[in-house]
DNA sequence: AATGAATGAGCCTTCATTCAT
DNA sequence: CATGAATGAAGGCTCATTCAT
């Protein structure tokens, strides 16, 4: 109930306005209630942080690659590709639909005490985060890509999610008449065409 | 002196220390007294903003393209090559540097309240901010991109450097081992390689 | 006004009473107020600490010694005694009538914070205690004794003064069906004994 | 198990740190539990009283005085004198070296509400605290002062400690340069002198 | 233009205590 | 006997803002 409350909270009226007072009204208890269950605000945010990132792991993991058709190396080739775009779009569509979410990462990653963020809880969730990210760099892996590499691409489209989300829900992107979701797909194509080409080529022919 | 004690507070305070007293006391005033310059604390973080926006653009403007040899077709794309470089790099660096000033572009565009961000103002400020890219997205009209395809490149790039940037203020880029510097300028080498391939090999032959 | 509420909170509810949403109530302000004068809760005391020092020493400067007649050293030394008589009891009269002002002064002194205490308030509130036993030293000194020793005297009379007004108001005197008036009388003429015996016999020959 | 969690907990955080939280946690209870035991916060400071005048008079009744040889009134005299020194300094001793015991019965006597404080729980520690004080009683009417008289003086003595110890420990002895010890030592040879002078005298021909 | 006093709402947190289980 | 959740009140303090002067 505490958590539903700040999930509520956090959702209608954002980080300033998710105060304890609001959170304990909204779970029908006194301020003081609150501290039976977390012991602090910022532990409060972190158990909101956690349940967020489970709930893109689930998404990312509920996510289905189109079906692929054909045997040896060009289709699993193309297995991964799909995969790939499965995966790396359902991550993005998470914090596309629930900004929100986006917003609680980076201000819990950024502003939070020691108190709430502990170096324990700090890599509990960071691990969770790499998690969603880990079948999009498998895949890359699987389309031949070294390791090193994958791990690199796989921060640069993190970034550029990270970065068409926030200009998207800032009203920025407006200002230069595009639209995230159109980018992120270019994006995409453009790392399949420097990830996969030649093989896609090869099937091509 | 009141944009100048605001800029000290919220350089070495954030946005959360900057509070009207603190920026009234470093301006030798009392809090009252800034209501005779501003009508509220957010138009003075809007009159910081603006000023960033200034100091970004004159970053810009300062930025000098390496110097390119020849004549003809090939040199000007080579000039233009030098010119994105040095512009788009000069925008990156300047948010690199200056963390804070990322942040209150966030802030601002993000959670003011319209108060202090009036439809007036918000567009004074987009015009400043694509002001800054403008350079860049010139030199990619050069390089023989067309209108919409240079302006779709310009919004990715800077969701991009946004992307960078956050991840890496909020010291997430870490859990990648991955560095900023280094993922902007490969994202800008696959610019170029994307927007002049052709000509750049020509020239090259 | 804020002081004036603070003495009337502490007087009637105690330190654990005298809390600042207390005493704003009564000075007829909202609490954030009192911050307008005092910068903190324990600032407050210290101000009303200060003021009940200054009251103990008008108190004390007040008390008029017996008229002593005749010239010469005896009548000197009557003269000092009655001095220090008069004294040395304005300063136990002070605390026995008023003690809330004990209780203050030890509150302060043992649990203060830092930000309230500061070592220069410290020793100015040092120094008007001090103050207020400096007429019953001098007296002493003028009886003959010398001066570390008047120091030591001063120093256990100021003790059996705190311990006699600290047994009174926990009303543990009253388990040893004593009075503190009759104890300090006592005291007062066994001091005087010590310090002034032989004149006052050859005097009285 | 409670009152030794009370006892540590209020050794180490003094009176304002020792909450039912706290001492709850240090028995390995969870706070509700204490009222199985006491009914209040109140009572077991109570109870840690008691258990603290039972020390206080085990540290008193342990003290042995110096041994006196001879016979007759006048060794009487002397040995009267030497347990007189011995009880009244082990009582002066015990609270000098643990001053919480002190803050304690003065916090109960003081501030404590009529549920923690019953007439009869009052009269029982008024009489524990009348016990470890009977013995430097009794020496006095050995040494031939009357009933009344020596109740005077060990209430004065009571009182005389009680300020000493209090200047001590609130750091006020120091701003007199001196020290409670020295202090003691003095007033318990007046004490001597004005109550045993002149069969010391005799005995010393 | 500037002050300084004041507001009112709000912040997070702690506390002794209660009580159904 | 003990828990654990919950209360209700209070704690000191900070904030942006207002406004008579």
């Amino acid at each position: 109930m505490v958590l539903a409350a700040a999930r509520s909270a956090f959702l209608e009226l954002g980080l300033e306005g998710a105060s304890l007072r609001e959170i304990a009204k909204r779970a029908g208890y006194t301020p003081g209630a609150i501290y039976s269950y977390f012991s602090s605000k910022e532990e409060v945010y972190g158990a909101l942080l956690g349940e967020s990132l489970e709930r893109l792991n689930a998404h990312v993991g509920a996510a289905e690659p189109a079906l692929v058709s054909g045997h040896g190396a060009a289709a699993r080739s193309r297995a991964a590709q799909a995969t790939l775009r499965a995966k790396a779009t359902a991550f993005f569509d998470f914090y596309r639909e629930s900004p929100r979410d986006l917003d609680l990462g980076f201000y819990l990653f950024h502003g939070m005490q020691p108190r709430g963020l502990t170096p324990v809880l700090n890599e509990q969730l960071n691990a969770r985060l790499r998690d969603a990210l880990a079948p999009t760099q498998q895949a890359l892996v699987e389309l031949g890509v070294d390791a090193g590499a994958a791990q690199s691409e796989v921060t640069a489209l993190f970034a550029h999610i990270v970065g068409l989300l926030l200009l998207s829900h800032t009203g920025r992107i407006r200002m230069f008449r595009q639209e995230s979701q159109a980018l992120f797909d270019r994006y995409l194509d453009e790392l399949l065409a420097r990830c996969a080409p030649r093989r896609v080529r090869r099937t091509a022919h």
